[in-house]
DNA sequence: CCCAAGACGTA
DNA sequence: CGTACGTCTTGGGC
């Protein structure tokens, strides 16, 4: 054992070398993402890079790159690595990928032209050695074990890619009986296949390698080359040009000029936002919180810049004062609470206030004496007590379970970061800390930051905790307000986000009754349909088996049965309903009849136990709606997802019945939106042929396959109105031909004959969608009616999956996102009107284009007046909004 | 116990 | 080779 070195360490990798590797060492099937990129390369090398990082924990880091195969040994050696075959098309992008991750982790990539990595490598050793750093290089060509010495040790690959020897000159010298000086005169005797350096016909690694140890050099052996004895010395005096040459071909260059120095290779923070962007495009999500893992002990180790906070846990009557003196009229705080929510409900357990004067205070809610109870429930309430917090949906539902009311919130910073990074996956504090304020969530106090790791129950530990959070929160505050109204978006925030939290925390905590009984009986009729269709099948298939695997189905269909194989995926061949049904109409075999029933029943029945199981003991649902999920700027709803209810089928309408009125009220009513998207679209493109679609009050569809046909309206047929309302629909997703033809059952020229129809007639909808994609790769973004954001840096990408990917997403995000703030828009005006009416009834769910409300008796009429006016006038479009209203006692009963 | 893949419900 | 979500099941790995 050595005592840990003081030098600084530098960590050299070889790029293209390790790529390599883990590509030929890793299933490509195993490694690549839903949409079909290969990752098995750019896998293997973040592991080991990660590894590496983790293991060797190195003050310095580079990574250096091939910059194409002409170099100055092809120059002087045309054959040189003539003999390796092209890349695989699999691995070609993926040292680009791993170029992006090393951006992300801040990882400086080197190369030069006319050089090879190894050069690069050199260059760095040799300086950084004459600098007093010790350097590990990691690649998998051997001319590197040259460079070894004390100081620097190479690792090599053995096997794979988790497995590296450790070259350090003991083992060089163990391994080949060696010097590492001596190692390149040794390679250029034996040559070198894969470089396509001839070899001596008769000496192989034995013969170089004696040579070498006899003579002491390969100059030594040239010098004396006639003293050589045997048919071996001849070859070698026939060979001798080539070994010479081979000699200056493996000889690593070490003056090679380069843009960075090691001093320039100091190890940085990584790029939290890009990493999140990078890993999860990749699909890497073992991999990133590994990397985070990692990561995080480390920021605790390195003297990491965090917050200076010393918090007062106040006792018995001192929260009234501390807030009239630190959080008065028009003073933001930074609020941080412990306790639990969800559901529609929850607790709140302790409060940290973070004031701008620098004080930060808690108080443990159970130890709060009365009148420190109402000076906080008054100053929550008090709307100009202005207060920020984080994630605040779920601390205000654990506030209105306590009977408090929240005013005055400015700044909520998860929503702020959401309209920020709309793309990102979570916004924890402690990410958004380092990205925003440049800081780690910790104190900068050693001792505090030692206690809070060692107990985190105590009182004091939750202080802590909790100070310091409400301190970055309000911190975070200022900065996501400061950068939100240089891209433009407070207003959206200030008058779309931030008002309709406070309503999405009341649809939660009303929920939606249900009737249980009648969820019961379906419960218990599609569990019977399950058990007869899967008895029927396992008769059919002559065994039993799991009707749920589809593994198992695969063997059955297309082995036992020899069915037609269908579309190949990843794992075998698809069962998905689409193919059986496919299937179906070839073969006719009743299994699949029976296949395609317990699907369909088993899918319905497991959607009404998981309603059932989400019943609270008022009777309802409350599902959470979450304000921060989707890239788009839509709501998405969970536990349980009830804006994925059935609707298509009779069977699936029957679970919609089983939301119901409560009583005291008079009935369910819902109101939506139709055609909002296709609207939204003639607004945007201001196509004229659209706009008059809407404004003729014609059938949409109908109108637009009249001039798509060029044939009176009424005589547009049902097939023909098929087709369009399937393109209509399809072109706010990127639809191309191919996926039209696919989904019409038509051939893919027809197709395209029919789309280039389409835009022929519609010239400004094609304008309009050619625009958006173009405007979007240069802003780097798409913008929403109201101005909301998404980022698409991959329409840059020269990977043309990823780059077209992109582009479906930058025509789909303004339409689908102004829908999505219109509706937003819409249910802040019926939300308003309700309460200025003084009226009852009140909103229950929201399922992007529907707003579902629980009309109390006597109110219908005010509250379908007031849905109507609030949805249909939420913003000016040159086109009507059109909002149809249903009534009846069950879900659906109201729908139409 | 966690994860990925497949399948499928909604707009 | 059509966007955006959430949930369930299986089956493999830890």
């Amino acid at each position: 054992m050595t005592s840990p070195s003081e030098r600084p360490r530098l960590l050299l990798l070889d790029g293209h070398s390790l790529a390599y590797r883990a590509f030929y060492a890793l299933p490509v099937e195993n490694f690549s993402t839903t949409t079909g990129q290969a990752t098995n390369a750019v896998y293997g090398f973040t592991s080991m890079l990660i590894n590496t990082l983790r293991d060797e924990k190195p003050t310095h880091v580079a990574v250096a790159f091939d910059v194409s195969r002409h170099t100055f040994r092809s120059v002087e050696y045309p054959q040189y690595k003539a003999t390796r075959s092209a890349s695989p098309d699999e691995f070609k992008g993926q040292v680009s990928l791993i170029q992006e991750v090393l951006d992300a982790l801040s990882i400086p990539h080197v190369q030069a032209d006319g050089f090879e990595a190894d050069d690069v490598i050199a260059t760095l050793t040799t300086q950084a050695e004459a600098e007093g750093f010790d350097v590990l290089i990691i690649t998998g060509d051997r001319d590197a074990y040259q460079l070894v010495d004390p100081h620097v040790t190479v690792l090599y690959p053995k096997k794979g890619v988790s497995d590296l020897a450790r070259m350090t000159p003991e083992a060089v010298e163990e391994k080949y009986g060696l010097t590492p000086r001596q190692y390149p005169d040794y390679a250029a005797l034996r040559g070198d296949p894969s470089d396509n350096l001839p070899s001596i016909p008769g000496v192989g690694e034995k013969t170089a390698s004696k040579w070498v140890r006899e003579y002491g050099s390969l100059d030594a052996l040239v010098d004396r080359v006639d003293e050589v004895k045997g048919k071996a010395g001849d070859a070698l005096r026939a060979a001798l040009p080539d070994v010479i040459r081979n000699r200056r071909l493996t000889e690593l260059v070490r003056d090679v000029e380069l843009p960075l120095a090691p001093g320039d290779l100091t190890r940085q923070a990584f790029d939290r936002d890009k990493v999140h962007e990078v890993f999860d495009a990749l699909q890497f999500r073992v991999l990133r919180d590994r990397l985070f893992a990692e990561h995080s002990t480390e920021a605790a180790a390195a003297p990491a810049a965090g917050f200076d906070v010393d918090v007062a846990t106040l006792g018995d009557g001192e929260l009234g004062p501390w807030l009239d003196t630190h959080a008065p009229v028009g003073v933001r705080l930074g609020l941080a609470l412990d306790g639990r929510w969800g559901s529609g409900t929850g607790d709140v357990t302790g409060i940290a206030f973070a004031s701008p004067d620098d004080s930060v205070a808690y108080v443990v809610i159970a130890s709060l004496t009365p009148a420190d109870d109402s000076a906080l429930v008054a100053w929550l309430a008090d709307p100009l007590r202005l207060k920020a917090i984080h994630d605040a949906k779920g601390p205000e539902l654990a506030m209105h379970a306590r009977g408090w009311s929240l005013s005055g919130l400015t700044c909520d910073t998860a929503l702020a970061a959401y309209l920020l990074l709309p793309g990102q996956r979570s916004f924890d504090l402690t990410d958004l800390a380092p990205r925003f304020l440049g800081r780690e969530l910790s104190t900068t106090d050693i001792g505090a930051a030692a206690q809070l790791s060692f107990d985190t129950d105590t009182d004091d530990a939750r202080a802590g905790s909790l100070g310091l959070q409400a301190r970055a929160v309000l911190d975070l505050a200022d900065a996501l307000e400061t950068e939100l109204e240089e891209r433009g978006g407070t207003r959206l925030m200030r008058d779309v986000e931030l008002p309709l939290l406070h309503v999405l925390a009341d649809l939660e905590q009303v929920g939606i009754a249900v009737d249980t009984d009648h969820l019961g009986r379906l419960d218990g009729e599609f569990g019977d349909a399950m058990r007869g269709a899967e008895t029927t099948a396992h008769e059919l298939a002559g065994r039993p088996f799991n009707l749920g695997s589809p593994k198992q189905l695969q063997e059955i269909l297309f082995g036992e049965r020899g069915l037609p194989t269908t579309k190949k995926i990843k794992t075998g061949f698809t069962t998905d309903a689409e193919a059986l049904a496919d299937l179906f109409a070839k073969t006719a075999d009743p299994l699949l009849e029976q296949l395609l029933r317990w699907r369909d029943v088993s899918k319905l029945r497991q959607t009404v136990t998981g309603l059932l199981a989400a019943v609270q003991d008022d009777g309802r649902i409350h599902t959470t709606f979450n304000q921060i999920v989707a890239a788009t700027g839509r709501l998405s709803s969970q536990d349980p997802n009830l804006q994925n209810i059935p609707i298509r089928t009779d069977e699936g309408r029957r679970i919609r019945s089983g939301f119901v009125v409560s009583p005291g009220y008079e009935c369910l009513l819902t109101a939506d939106y139709s055609q909002i998207e296709m609207r939204i679209m003639a607004h945007l493109s201001e196509d004229e042929g659209l706009i008059e679609a809407f404004n003729s009050g014609e059938d949409l569809h109908r109108f637009v396959a009249s001039r798509v046909f060029g044939v009176e309206p009424s005589d547009v047929d049902a097939e023909m109105r098929r087709k369009i309302k399937a393109m209509s629909y399809g072109l706010a997703y990127g639809l191309s031909p191919f996926g039209l033809s696919a989904q019409l059952g038509i051939e893919t020229s027809e197709a395209s004959r029919l789309m280039n129809e389409y835009f022929e007639r519609f010239g400004g909808v094609r304008d309009y969608l050619r625009d958006v994609v173009d405007q979007a790769r240069g802003t780097g973004y798409t913008e929403t009616m109201l101005g909301r954001r998404r980022y698409l840096p991959d329409l840059t990408s020269d990977v043309r999956q990823r780059r077209e990917m992109a582009e479906r997403m930058a025509l789909n995000a303004p339409i689908q996102g102004s829908a999505a703030d219109i509706v937003k828009v819409a249910m802040l005006a019926v939300d308003a009107a309700l309460r200025e009416q003084g009226l009852r009834s009140r909103m229950l769910l929201q399922v992007h284009d529907e707003l579902v409300l629980e009309v109390a008796a006597g109110e219908l009429e005010a509250v379908e007046a007031a849905v109507r006016l609030g949805m249909g006038g939420a913003v000016p479009l040159t086109v009507p909004l059109d909002v149809s209203v249903g009534i009846g006692c069950t879900w659906e009963d109201a729908g139409h």
